[in-house]
DNA sequence: TAGACGTGGTC
DNA sequence: TGACCAAGTCT
């Protein structure tokens, strides 16, 4: 084994040995294969939410679907309302079909290769489940491993283009023993210890091989392109009552919030659309205040509008208002339904 | 390659 | 308060 192979990964998984968290989906520390079920849905539910978010999610998940099987089986309406509040719709999209697919083919395949074909595994997810789960040498690369190798090795790329160079660095320390662990201990080690702005050095295995703290300023690393600032868009959203019940549709199957149940809404433009698209003709009445919530990519502020309905239209669900924590809606409409129903 | 795609926590 | 950030993927 070559020396900066070594001087990393013995310190590292010492480390983890120690300091690993122990989280509902994962197997100790030392066992070469975990269930592919569980580290596949903890992979996905975790793609850019936080741990603490995916916990009581993955127990619910793993409560009501204890296999692969049993997700394949689900209805497409039950697993999308299970998701709201996770964000990132497609992901549970294509869940359900990954479920499919996996079940239709017998198991989960065992290698890297294999996962990165099922749909909603890409680069990151396919190598963390083939280490995790099956002991494959894979390259795992994620936000916390990109910013430790960064740090390390002092990459000077800027971010994006600077993951090749990451890649690269990460590909020659991964053991060919406990890849898994390894993987698992990059992670808890940016997310305890080599954190983005204070990084506690002092307490870090690796602080002897890591050219960015010999340079002083490793919080520097990695180094980014700014980001665009975000639009402002505006909307109204529709609250139609009848006799104890609301309004509800199905968003389009593709785009934001694709699927998911939904409060009727206009369009989300750069200037107030008043009461176009409104579901039924009906007297609006306008709430005082809005509701603004900010997107990855546009900040919405919406106008609330309540109306009464003459007759129970067909355009979508009446849900009875006092259940309509079970409807599973999106955080942006769950957030302008509690405005809706505390002001009208 | 860059933009679409959610949400909640932190400082 | 707002900008940044999180176990990314798809097109």
């Amino acid at each position: 084994m070559p020396a900066k192979l070594r001087s990393i990964t013995e310190p590292l998984l010492k480390w983890y040995d120690r300091h690993h968290r122990t989280l509902p989906w994962r197997s100790p520390p030392g066992e070469p294969r975990a269930d592919p079920y569980r580290v596949w849905l903890s992979e996905i539910m975790l793609q850019q939410t936080t741990v603490a978010a995916v916990k009581p999610k993955f127990e619910a998940f793993l409560a009501r679907w204890p296999s692969v099987e049993a997700l394949a089986a689900a209805q497409d309406a039950d697993l999308m309302a299970a998701w709201a509040g996770l964000g990132y719709y497609a992901r549970a999209r294509n869940l359900i079909a990954c479920a499919r697919v996996v079940t239709a083919a017998g198991a989960f395949p065992e290698t890297e290769e294999g996962l990165r074909a099922l749909p909603g595994v890409g680069a990151y997810t396919a190598a963390a489940v083939a280490a995790i789960a099956f002991g494959e040498q894979a390259t795992v690369v994620d936000a916390n491993v990109a910013r430790v190798a960064a740090r390390l090795f002092a990459i000077e790329t800027p971010l994006p283009a600077g993951m090749a160079a990451i890649r690269e660095v990460v590909a020659e320390i991964t053991p060919a023993d406990r890849p898994g662990d390894f993987a698992q201990a990059m992670m808890d080690l940016g997310s305890a210890v080599c954190t983005p702005r204070a990084p506690a050095c002092l307490a870090c295995p690796l602080s002897a091989a890591c050219v960015g703290y010999a340079s002083g300023a490793p919080e520097t690393y990695p180094t980014k392109l700014a980001k665009a600032a975000k639009p402002q868009r505006y909307g109204t959203i529709f609250w139609l009552e009848d006799r104890g019940a609301v309004l509800l549709v199905r968003r389009p199957p593709k785009g934001l919030l694709g699927g998911m149940r939904a409060l009727p809404t206009g369009p989300w433009a750069a200037e107030p659309p008043g009461l176009a698209n409104a579901p039924e003709a009906a007297e609006w009445r306008m709430l005082d205040g809005t509701v603004v919530h900010v997107f990855t990519h546009f900040r919405l502020e919406l106008a609330l509008a309540v109306g009464t309905a003459q007759r129970h239209s067909n355009a979508g669900e009446w849900w009875p208002i006092a259940d309509l924590d079970s409807a599973g809606l999106p955080t942006v409409f769950a957030k302008a339904a509690a405005a809706c129903r505390r002001a009208r």
